[in-house]
RNA sequence: GGCGGGUUGCCCGAGCGGCCAAUGGGAGCGGACUGUAAAUCCGUCGCGAAAGCUUCGAAGGUUCGAAUCCUUCACCCGCCA
């Protein structure tokens, strides 16, 4: 059951802080939230997962110094993620943040899900039958087959799929199937469900890849490797959205003799730059961002001018 | 000292006379992205805008033509001494 977006108009805004991975966005929030008065809603969807912790740079309670922060720990491991239900969560909490008189700030690197908050964007609804029995034709002939049914009942959805990307081809199948309506393959313009400012938070990429290798040294000096064996009793292999978090994926190959753990630790450093590539790839594209360099003296500062004086 | 195997583009690794600037994978770089998004997928990837130029350990040679055949040298790996 989908809430009709209404507009903007007579919202409170929202602070969104985005960026590639270890860029320092949780700093900046952190900051922020203390001058302006505000709440952190998590939009990082491994930080959804209670027990990701060392691998996801999750802030522990004592580093949020009091700064309320809110979605963090709230799917098991053993759940799939869903856009959709962390959109109705999402702004729930913001909701009421505004309710409070508070700023929300919206911080994570999860572009998708950063949108679904900010945006008006409905996501057609979800059938696990109708979904299971595409996956397991997509496992057993290939995209090929299902691209083709894709493109005779639905040849503009088609157009903005490629053929080899059986996951967005079995969710279009779905949806025309589920609503009988053509399904939206490419992002709308966007329409703010908020008012918001968005500050992009990066940093030169060969500080960055440095402070990506730094962060995963950390953490296997803090027992990432523990961690994970001890979220492998709770199912973390059988976790279809969690088991690929970055180092919790390397790890459990570790675990499981594929990889030695030089092997693992290094894998996950390339995977995490390799994460950076695409986050930003994604963040990129919208003008609406405010970028402001990590790196830079005044950067608390620098974004605090950028913040509107609504959310003041 | 003798015999055998090897040396290919950033890395791994195919090719074994022409169709080879050289299959494939990784890394790197760029891009897409509406319910798994830290996912999934696509492009590019010797130099050059192009004509073209320079590559397959090194140097010679055979051939119309070589990464592919021959010779010598260098280094690595096995077995026998």
């Amino acid at each position: 059951m989908n809430v009709p977006d209404a507009g903007a108009a007579g919202r409170g805004t929202v602070v969104a802080v985005v960026g590639p991975t270890a860029a320092g966005k949780s700093a900046l929030s952190l900051a922020l939230a203390q001058a302006l008065g505000g709440e952190v809603v998590n939009a990082d969807s491994m930080q959804l997962y209670r027990g990701l912790d060392i691998g996801t740079a999750k802030l522990t309670p004592a580093e949020r110094n009091d700064v309320p922060h809110h979605l963090l720990d709230i799917w098991e491991v053993t759940e799939p993620a869903s856009v959709a239900e962390y959109q109705r969560l999402a702004r729930a909490a913001v909701d009421d943040i505004l309710a409070r008189g508070r700023v929300p700030l919206l911080v994570g690197g999860s572009g998708l899900y950063v949108r679904a908050v900010l945006e008006r964007f409905e996501f057609p609804g979800t059938d696990p039958a109708v979904r299971g029995r595409l996956e397991a034709e997509l496992a057993e002939t290939g995209p090929a087959p299902l691209y083709a049914r894709l493109r005779a009942a639905d040849p503009v959805a088609a157009d903005g799929i490629l053929p080899g990307n059986g996951r967005r081809i079995v969710r279009a199948l779905e949806v025309i199937e589920l609503t009988g309506a053509p399904f939206t393959a490419s992002l709308p313009e966007p329409t703010p469900y908020y008012p918001s400012v968005q500050l992009g938070v990066d940093l030169d990429t060969a500080a960055l890849d440095e402070r990506i290798a730094l962060r995963v040294d950390r953490m296997w000096a803090d027992g990432l490797v523990a961690e994970t064996r001890e979220l492998v009793g709770r199912g973390l292999p059988e976790g279809r959205t969690a088991s690929r978090a970055l180092g919790y994926q390397q790890v459990l190959r570790l675990v499981a003799g594929e990889l030695t753990e030089a092997e693992a630790r290094d894998e996950t450093v390339r995977a995490t730059r390799r994460f950076v590539r695409r986050q930003r790839s994604w963040f990129r594209r919208d003008p609406r961002i405010h970028w402001l360099d990590a790196a830079a003296p005044d950067l608390i500062a620098d974004a605090l001018r950028l913040v509107p004086a609504a959310a003041r």
